[in-house]
DNA sequence: AAAATGTTTGACCATTTGGTAAACTTGACG
DNA sequence: CGTCAAGTTTACCAAATGGTCAAACATTTT
């Protein structure tokens, strides 16, 4: 019956106090796991950042895979929300651009989910290459659909589609994957709005027909 | 004396049989920490890709950190040569475009070399930040430096030098570092030739003045 | 061929780590 | 308030892991 609950519970809470736990529990899974990896991070140091014992996270989930799973699966609902709101009625150069600003404000309030992510793929994607091979290659062709349109009408240069969402998250995210090394060249925090004002004159350069 | 002698041996191998397993050892080494990660590699697993005992690393190499140490310093050097060979008597634009045709070629035949830098970057460097924040910093503020002296004299489209190096480096690195996640969403084996020249229209049309 | 030096291995150790069992405590509720 | 389920903790386990060591095995030197 252990087993059972803990299922259930993985989607919506029940008790008062299971809800706030697993609250306490997928954010301390965060932060941990985004820092040091899947195998780099402990159960114990997952406990203690959640200020609970060990035996006490495996009654709200049944393992440490579980708790990755849990963390890395609903992370991939919100990290792909930008995506989808790209918008084929748009204007072609404009709809990129938010998708642009969205994705780098992503990587600046969400620095943990960016990394969670990074550190899952640089390692082969073990646990979502599945997702990845569905949903979001059925999401990116869609939308490459939509960028190969607006290129056909002459609304956006002639360039690889696939490429160009590639680019996009290649530069967004590397402000949050890539945020130490960032740091360590310039001598100081992450200017986002710096990055901003380069991503804009990068893309619309680019995208202009 | 065997300290000593690992020490010593680090840098330039003695005997025949020495030169051959650190060679053998480093490759390994590579293989298995680009793929894991430092936490996520075992030296039973080194040392079985190695074809050789786990006591049998430790004669060569006193601990995983200094077996990591090693790849990773060897890396280092190898890893920033392309940003060295940026010529300031060179024409601009092309002087850049060579740069960045060099990094995505590193991407294309050092993979591993990549991603080891991924991993050990996305958890916030522990083995290098002091390099970066010296070595790497000193080199990218020397190479700004011309970017600026271009972008004054108008030969460069104004942009900030920092942030087009970093873009730089994402953008190539991606292909190695998240190449799982791009063949999940082609379908197919990474394409460099695509990429080549969607980096090629990208920059030329960014860059030029 | 003997001695000296270099290389490899099997057996072992201490620690860490994911996970379990059962006792104990707390909270919900009639 | 008393009972029962929910929640928490203490003590523990087995496997994995980084690392040691002395003895065995090779190779080179004299």
């Amino acid at each position: 019956m252990l087993a059972e609950k803990n299922i259930a519970m993985t989607e919506y809470g029940k008790t008062r106090i299971q809800r706030k736990n697993q609250a306490i529990i997928f954010e301390a899974a965060l932060d941990v796991f985004s820092s040091f990896g899947f195998r780099g991070a402990t159960l114990d140091q997952i406990a203690s950042t959640a200020g609970l014992s060990k035996p006490n996270l495996l009654y709200y989930y049944p393992s440490k895979e579980a708790i990755h799973s849990a963390v890395l699966e609903k992370l991939l609902h919100t990290w792909l929300a930008p995506l989808r709101e790209l918008n084929e009625n748009g204007d072609p150069v404009e709809e990129i651009m938010i998708y642009v600003i969205n994705k780098l404000h992503a990587a600046r309030d969400f620095p943990r989910e960016s990394r969670l992510f990074a550190n899952e793929i640089v390692q082969g994607a073990p646990r979502i290459k599945s997702i990845l091979e569905t949903d979001l290659r059925h999401l990116v062709k869609e939308k490459t659909q939509i960028l190969s349109k607006w290129i056909k009408q002459g609304r956006l240069a002639k360039i690889d589609p696939y490429h160009l969402i590639f680019s996009i998250w290649s530069l967004t995210q590397h402000y949050a994957d890539f945020d130490v090394q960032v740091q360590a060249v310039t001598g100081q925090a992450t200017s986002f709005d710096e990055a901003e004002v380069f991503l804009n004159h990068l893309y619309r350069r680019m995208l202009t027909p």
